[in-house]
DNA sequence: AATTGTGAATTGATTCACAGCT
DNA sequence: AGCTGTGAATCAATTCACAATT
């Protein structure tokens, strides 16, 4: 078993890495040090170095890494090669919000569906369906990936769902505590937190 | 000088913590211990404890924390005591879904105005100003705290003037790191990152 | 000469274990 | 008896320092 345990924050890292890649790409660099990749993504040399070792060794010593072989590598890694159906449950406030912003559908994602007690909340882009038929369309369009923006009360529940018919990863904007099986992921956001949070660091004139 | 040097992550659980203490209130609960409150926060009772000690002695032995009391001491430590004016800045797409989603708009915070190259984008509840004022206006209101989301070319130059004029923690949404002097802080909120980073999670059947 | 890859050292965060109050 | 507060111990992440490679 090759469980050799990576830490989480280097695979975010890593979508970090992949997005920086991506803008040398555009702009046409063949290579890149992992001083100046590593200054990019704002963390020091020797971190990203750590971060690639957990993966294998993709540089050449003394030039540096091939930016399209490095970006494809971390394309591998993160998943990300292949198609991703993403829903969407919440379509209230902020679960609209969210629709509206375009910024999930890309790379190989694509929210194909919306869940909320109320379905009559239509979004011009997608279907909104009702609550009752989220666990049938999770199980047959066989779909790994959730973002939540319920209210709180119900999130635990609707998660509960999610789980049941084989969801693997949330995306959380609600702000509560979920309770998941280990082998489901929760990204949380909470974005009256992180406001909230900052006030502590605003200090008087 | 007492810069013991307070743990980020710390601060922020205490904003967890702080919630979990207003749903208390709500119902009526007027004490509360270590563990309950910590499980409720979804951590472990010592670090709960561990936290709090940054800040004070707060609790009872053999008790607990009287809820009120602490959800006070809390609310201080983290500076919402008072008023905070907010800008936006950047009202395209996500910018205005930000808006729309009124989650911003509670305890103490307001968001005063938004700014935008394009200030005909016009919504409803707030004005939105041509990026040109924004400096005047922000010294003028005395604002601290900005939420960014403009597009990752322009949030660096933007950036640069909201700290010039006075902004000392930027709620930043667009994708790129930073450069700011080490007085102001920036929180970090990357949605397509958080959801592109799911993906390493899902894993196949 | 430049730059990677990595074991060792360091720094930081979490958890333990228990003394100290109530 | 119950629960907090905390120094000491452990565990995890970061950074250093340098050998290996082109």
């Amino acid at each position: 078993m090759s469980k050799v345990e990576i830490p989480r924050k280097s695979i975010y890292r890593v979508s970090i890495y992949q997005r920086c890649l991506q803008r040398l790409i555009e702009n046409g660099v063949e290579t890149v040090s992992s001083d100046a990749l590593a200054s990019a993504a704002g963390v020091k040399p020797t971190q990203l170095r750590k971060d690639l070792t957990y993966f294998g060794q993709f540089g050449t010593r003394g030039l540096g890494y091939n930016v399209n072989t490095l970006s494809e590598v971390l394309n591998k890694v993160l998943g990300a090669a292949g198609y991703q159906p993403v829903i969407l449950v919440g379509v209230g406030n902020l679960g609209s919000a969210l629709l509206r912003y375009g910024g999930f559908n890309k790379e190989g994602f694509e929210i194909v569906a919306g869940f909320d007690i109320a379905p009559e909340r239509r979004h011009a882009s997608i279907p909104v369906h009702r609550m009752e038929d989220m666990g049938a369309f999770i199980r047959k369009h066989q779909v790994r990936l959730a973002i939540l923006a319920v209210p709180s009360e119900a999130a635990q529940h609707v998660v509960n769902q999610m789980v049941d018919a084989g969801v693997q990863a949330i995306l959380n904007f609600s702000p509560t505590v979920l309770q998941v099986p280990e082998e489901v992921t929760v990204n949380n956001v909470d974005l009256a937190l992180e406001l909230e949070n900052l006030s502590y660091f605003v200090r008087e004139p």
